[in-house]
DNA sequence: GTCTATAATCAGATAGAC
DNA sequence: GTCTATCTGATTATAGAC
């Protein structure tokens, strides 16, 4: 291992994830990473074919590790029975937080990444996601049936989307609300009591009771 | 009023803000815009100067019905005293579907827009909607606190950013998860009862007890 | 593998005739 | 007010020398 010399399509990768992060996928350019990462702007096409699959590339270092572990967590919780939604959904904390292994700040550039994925509907990207990942992420649906039995399917669904949207938009925006709490109350916020913070706050809201029946139309 | 001559202006308004839902601000080009309204390209920047005015204009439709309605709304409920969160969420139902005045479906869309001009973190919108309805803001954040006064200040910030996280995200896809739900459970959500669903489940979170003490660095 | 140079396309904005 | 035509600048992607 040499410590001095990056590889140019490690050096596009760490400078394309932190791009990523702070302005989202279409906002940045390759001219933005190749000028961020000191390489020629002909070497992403040379190494990843096109933009498209660099973003996929950036997600694959961290979903590779992320979701053997979390399917691992989740078969375990399913097997000792006594589901819950706070034990459900702390269970995402240590596999998230061993993206830190990853890269440095591995977790927060990941959640990030993840938010941004989700919310700028990339057809490529949930394609690719749902290709990879897709096994993970039906056993991850049953756990969460599993650990609110009072609700409907279609109840779960909707709750699971809210909760998503906490994540999503709180580490999406998380740079520039935690500059705001840092002014605001002088607090500086780790990412793991980010994730902390809000877990509690979805678990909460998640297993609340059935509401009324709402007027739905077929 | 004729009827059947709308004025190129509310043509490129009524075009815009549907493209804008869909595709979101920067991934809709002025050329998608008046081609979908029938008009000529050189008509934005006529009517309205630049891309970034017609964006301000579009949400300044919708913003001086609802901002007057949810300022007197929220008055009164701190005026009545007995203030929950599951009150003061419920308090922003009305207004928002007066929105429906505005235009056909134009709770959902106001409600995408707001999605998008949060998320799509554009100086420009952020500066404008402060600068307009900033002392409507201010009102909203203090009765939020009134509405959880076992919660620290610091914990209903990031409890209310939680909370339009839910909002923003399922607004902003609602389209799509509409979509899914409406295929795998045969059931059609109406705006309205997307909203009372959302805000049953974020009353809930919001109001939960105060988290035992995380980590905090100063 | 890396570079320069450039192709091909799309964006927002504008000048000027009508 | 509306149109055509065009400007200016940015983007992704590629060809070909080294």
């Amino acid at each position: 291992m040499n410590k001095i010399k990056v590889s140019t399509k490690n050096r596009i990768l760490n400078a394309a994830e932190q791009l990523f992060c702070e302005l989202g996928f279409d906002n940045t350019s390759l001219r933005n990473i190749t000028s961020e990462a000191n390489v020629n702007l002909a070497s992403v096409n040379y190494h990843f074919g096109s933009k498209k699959q660099l973003i996929q590339d950036v997600l694959h270092r961290y979903l590779q590790v992320l979701m053997p572990q979390l399917e691992q967590g989740i078969d375990e919780l399913i097997e000792a029975g006594d589901l819950s939604s706070e034990k459900l959904f702390n269970a995402l904390v240590d596999p998230l937080m061993s993206l830190e292994q990853v890269r440095p700040n591995g977790t927060k550039i990941f959640v990030q990444l993840f938010a941004r994925a989700y919310y700028e509907s990339q057809g490529h990207l949930r394609k690719f996601i749902t290709n990879q990942y897709g096994t993970s992420l039906k056993r991850l649906n049953k756990a969460l049936h599993l650990a609110v039995p009072h609700l409907s399917t279609n109840e779960v669904f909707w709750r699971w989307h809210f909760a998503l949207g906490s994540c999503v938009f709180t580490m999406a925006s998380s740079k520039a609300l935690s500059e705001i709490a840092a002014a605001d109350y002088h607090q500086h916020m780790e990412i793991e009591d980010l994730i902390k913070k809000v877990i509690h706050y979805i678990a909460a809201g998640f297993s609340a009771p059935q509401p009324e029946k709402v007027r739905l139309v077929s």
